[in-house]
DNA sequence: GATGAATGAGGCTTCATTCAT
DNA sequence: GATGAATGAAGCCTCATTCAT
């Protein structure tokens, strides 16, 4: 929650104070980001920046916010899976969405991460709603998956919901210090649709939907 | 690389000393880490900590290495697969060994899994290292399985091992978060040899060796 | 001397404001008081208080002329004692005068008192100038008992103005103090008028006139 | 409580920011009061301070209770009464004691009396708890000097300690400010023993005693 | 005349490190 | 080798006042 003050600023002003405290918060861990590093970088006053927010608290929580819009938008852009997708397909839109967000937006990606996974001020229960929330999410997709015969019946939800969001996690994880890397060149968005993306993705996939086992069927309904 | 002195002296003062700088590293952030505050935890004066050590970063560095020392002492002690473990069976035991660590040094393995995902004063050229390593070891496993016809001849080596290390990464922290919460209760390292988890790791090994789908052969090579 | 905006303000507006500055430097030291958290109590913007006042000391300032003036009214509405009355009685019902105006506007009165006793950024002069007045205010009224007959001869004007200052400075910071505490409850300047009271000023002026010792004629003139 | 440190200082070093401190503390509110001040006059880094005080409330604290055990020290070397004196000879050598130690020690009168009188960051608690054990000690004694023939029975415990109390303030307070522009000049604490002195004293005790009236006994009765 | 954003000095406190004892 | 006091830069935040709109 910014002070007004700061929505009726000028829109350049105002992302360069965003992207000065972006840079910070992403560069460092909540408590050794630095409020004066970020209006040094953003060319403000002190005083002016605690005119915008209450304090560094709210603008730590203000990037959160915006992480998490800046993902729903750009999931929301995504062409949405088609209704009658299977479960593997919508996981590889949904591996496609995230990527391209933590593509686009890699800082927020990242602040978004440590907020969770990292040293973060939240309070303890918000963070375990978060991941409990995504487990569900998953696991009522499994679930589904079960149900409309996809999925094998032996295979525990909450389990597999695990494995997608690790996969999940962590590629989220290897985007973000990719694109770090590769602000230089070709658009960073455009290596996601890239062949060797989606060869890779559709590796992914396969290997969660079929295994890696040249031969399969029968010893799993043993372990 | 402490100082000489450091090695010198008694063992319960030289304990003493690490385990408030894990306590302190395990918390907070490198940056955020108050040499004051481990000195005071580990009841020494100020001006020994930098007798035994260079300065806070040769202290952090030295937490590191013990991080590593006690993952290879771990999992030596951990009963090795035999010689003729087929890749899965590898791969279980993997897991097996690195959950032991993380339930038994979750602290270090906080500040290890940090120095690499998060935010740590490592050169980046040693955090790229280190992950090519753990690449590699994997891609090595998998190609051997690939010969020795446990893996299909189609799966992407890397990508396979991507999806190993976004398991067994993932599977750490939820260990590491899981322990510091259960300090009460039952030891923490019985949690892994209960038949739940017995289960768990039964089923992301399953699912990571045929796959979740219920019908699964011939789909894969058109895909 | 507010600028002459404020008093074209609304009744209900100048009012306000003035609440919130009375509040607040009642509240807290001259320098410690936050003109911010006056306009923001008053609900009236930062500029327009620097409309009505030259700067945070012009608004102490007025505040302090209030006092005076709100005593001035306070001693005036009090039915003024008899024309024939004598020294005691007219003490006591400066007592009573005085303790009405503190019960009935403490907040003032703390600022009043502060000013002349705390810190304050009164210039010495007008401090010195203030309680010289009240000490020459109650010598006369002394020197005139003492022609009257009523005091005794030996006494020094200058002392008893001073004990009189003290009983009535003392009584006054008791009423302020209590009168806060009392916020709830029957309507504070009820409190005065109380038999209890009535005792204890009765009591007060008995013993500045009478004394407390038993005996007490003779032995004054050798003391 | 300040930490050890301070007082393993050099005298005259400890000595010099003592005396910073009690100038800032006497001269501004706790709040107002700058520690940035105190460092520069008393000449040493800002660190430092903070070496030797917990934090500006610790500092504060320990000038309190200097200036409690300051005034302690005076009273203690002050002639005490014999035990067979009388209430009022007591009385006088309170007063006299008191003024002692406003004289030599002006500022942490100052201090302390701001402490319980003026704003404070003491709990109310305190404040009001010595308030009530000083007006106990007088109540007490004044219940003596009744028992003992001294005082008329008639004569409301509490009341009579809230005069004693009332003087003996405002005599602080007076000597208190004449001490401070009397910096040059003679010595402060002979003042006290000049014969003008002496006499106002001998009037004040008087008063109290006999009171000013001309003729006394029989209308206390009535009054 | 009303507004409220801009300002930058100053508030208290913690920091990692050095160095004299 | 052990100690712990000294240091001053940097941390976050609040301040009274000005001024462009």
């Amino acid at each position: 929650m910014p002070r007004p003050t700061f929505f009726n600023l000028p829109d350049e002003k105002r992302q360069k104070i965003l992207q000065a405290a972006i840079d910070e918060f992403a560069e460092r861990d909540y408590e050794s980001a630095s409020v004066s590093q970020i209006v040094i970088q953003a060319g403000i006053p002190k005083g002016s920046l605690y005119q915008y927010f209450v304090d560094k608290s709210d603008l730590h929580h203000y990037l959160l916010e915006l992480a998490l819009q800046k993902k729903a938008e750009m999931m929301a852009s995504a062409q949405p899976p088609d209704a009658r997708a299977t479960l593997f397909e919508r996981l590889r839109w949904l591996f496609e969405a995230m990527g391209q967000y933590e593509i686009v937006h890699p800082k927020l990606a990242k602040i978004g991460y440590r907020a969770i996974y990292g040293q973060s001020p939240l309070p303890e229960s918000v963070i375990t709603q978060a991941k409990e929330a995504t487990a569900q999410y998953f696991s009522a997709l499994i679930e589904q998956g079960k149900k409309s015969g996809e999925v094998r019946a032996d295979i525990d939800a909450r389990t597999a919901a695990f494995l997608f969001t690790a996969v999940l996690t962590q590629l989220g994880q290897y985007l973000i210090t990719e694109t770090a890397k590769e602000t230089r060149g070709e658009p960073a968005h455009t290596v996601l649709q890239s062949p060797e993306a989606r060869q890779i993705f559709d590796q992914l996939i396969a290997m969660l939907q079929y295994g890696m086992a040249l031969e399969n069927s029968s010893q799993l309904k043993e372990g």
